[in-house]
DNA sequence: TGAAGTTGTCTGTGATATTAGACAACTTCA
DNA sequence: TGAAGTTGTCTAATATCACAGACAACTTCA
């Protein structure tokens, strides 16, 4: 704190929103508990109140903290709402909630179809399949790893496609998909294992969200199917039942 | 480029030169280059030229580029030449490129010798050591993050004198060691993990240099069994041969 | 020598950041 | 019920950011 650096071109602010969210990602501030208060908060980073005011209205934005009037700001859990809608775009959910998403693929390789696999996409046993492993992140905390499926004979370039655009919504529109929507949803957990932990930067033991999906075009028929696995800590699914 | 995001709390022309900086670091403009004019910079970031100066500017002062008036604006070479000799000092060494060298005790902790470590200081397994890790910076711009290793029997104030005179070289002349030189340096790289990256403000996945070096006494005898990590993109190891 | 292209400097304008102070609205607790 | 402490809102003054335009000073090159 107070470490005046008046021509680094980040706005006070922003300083003092990305200190208190330091301290609050390092434990200082447990989810749940209350902040001090402004006045206090403005004396500690020898700043106004107003400037306090506006760091902790970035936070609430994100979802870091949540004011009560007359009562005290307090800490958020700090998972990313996620929708589960019939649209469900990776990069729009994060982007949303003001976070920078990134995509990153880590394998693909050629398989063939399992019974599962082969009737949830509409395929024979042992049709060829491509399967791309990808690891999602929010700025730069990584959010899950997922495996998707699809046709290699429909779509025989795929590893090229996804290594060169990072997103499924491209790949597909190559292939004159224009559109396509989430199908089913399920949702399961379990503990991570050694792999996963690292690729989500989990502690031993944590909880991880198992999501199993099945896209389609605009007809119905089956494009992807797709199983990840959400780091637990970081992310809040949200069902809007109508 | 051009993704305006008017309430980041990060100024336009700092936006700015983190693109610049960003384009140097990937070899857009290679050492010694030419950038392109304050002109075309300002159209091809959609900003005023004005703008552009103030990012430049602050890339001038950091050293990273050099303006010639009527001519246009140069990359240096952004590295910090360390030249690897028998007498190396960090201050030294930074000093002589113009630079402000700084450095920052991290933490302070007494450790038995391992079989290495004992090895390499002359020293019983187990003996008592004390780690002092300390972050090395240049203009405010991390360099370096390292641990040394010396007898906690020898020097048991170390830390003490470290916190106080932030300098090894002070803290050997407080115990009448008036000079000492590097016996060997040993040199390999590796990708920063986190906590790195973190502390030598880099991006993910950056190079890091990895030193092994052993400091002796005028007469040979180990005094400082020194590992540290060089953010790879900032300095350029220079070795003599005779 | 002269034209074209470059960086340096000046004036001005509007928007935003930061500070300061005051008070309202609300919660908590004795 | 009332006092103390909290967040929410308002006005205002100053400094900085960003844009705009013009011209000077300098380099390069035909």
């Amino acid at each position: 704190m107070s470490t005046l650096q008046p021509d680094s071109g980040v706005t006070l602010w922003r300083k003092v929103a990305d200190s208190i969210e330091r301290e609050i990602a390092q434990g200082g501030y447990p989810a749940g508990e209350k902040l001090p208060g402004e006045v206090e908060l403005a004396q500690s980073h020898r700043v106004n109140r107003h400037t306090v005011r506006r760091a902790l209205a970035a936070l609430a934005e994100r979802g870091l903290v949540r004011a009560e009037r007359g009562s005290g700001t307090y800490v958020e859990t700090a998972r990313i709402a996620y929708p589960l809608r019939s649209r469900t775009r990776f990069s729009e959910i994060v982007g949303a909630g003001g976070r920078e998403p990134r995509g990153q693929l880590l394998s693909a390789h050629r398989e063939e179809a399992t019974r599962e696999l082969a009737r949830e996409l509409g395929l024979p046993v042992g049709a060829p399949l491509i399967r791309i492993d990808g690891l999602r992140l929010a700025d730069r905390a990584p959010i899950c790893v997922g495996s998707t499926w699809m046709s290699a004979e429909r779509f025989p370039d795929a590893e090229e496609l996804y290594r060169r655009f990072g997103s499924m919504t491209k790949l597909l529109a190559q292939h004159g998909i224009r559109d396509y929507r989430r199908a089913s949803t399920r949702i399961t957990a379990a503990i991570a294992d050694a792999g996963d932990a690292a690729r989500l930067d989990l502690g031993i033991g944590r909880p991880v969200l198992i999501v199993e999906g099945l896209d389609v075009d605009a007809k119905g028929a089956p494009l992807l199917s797709i199983r990840a696995r959400f780091a637990a800590e970081r992310v809040q699914f949200v069902v809007d039942t109508e």
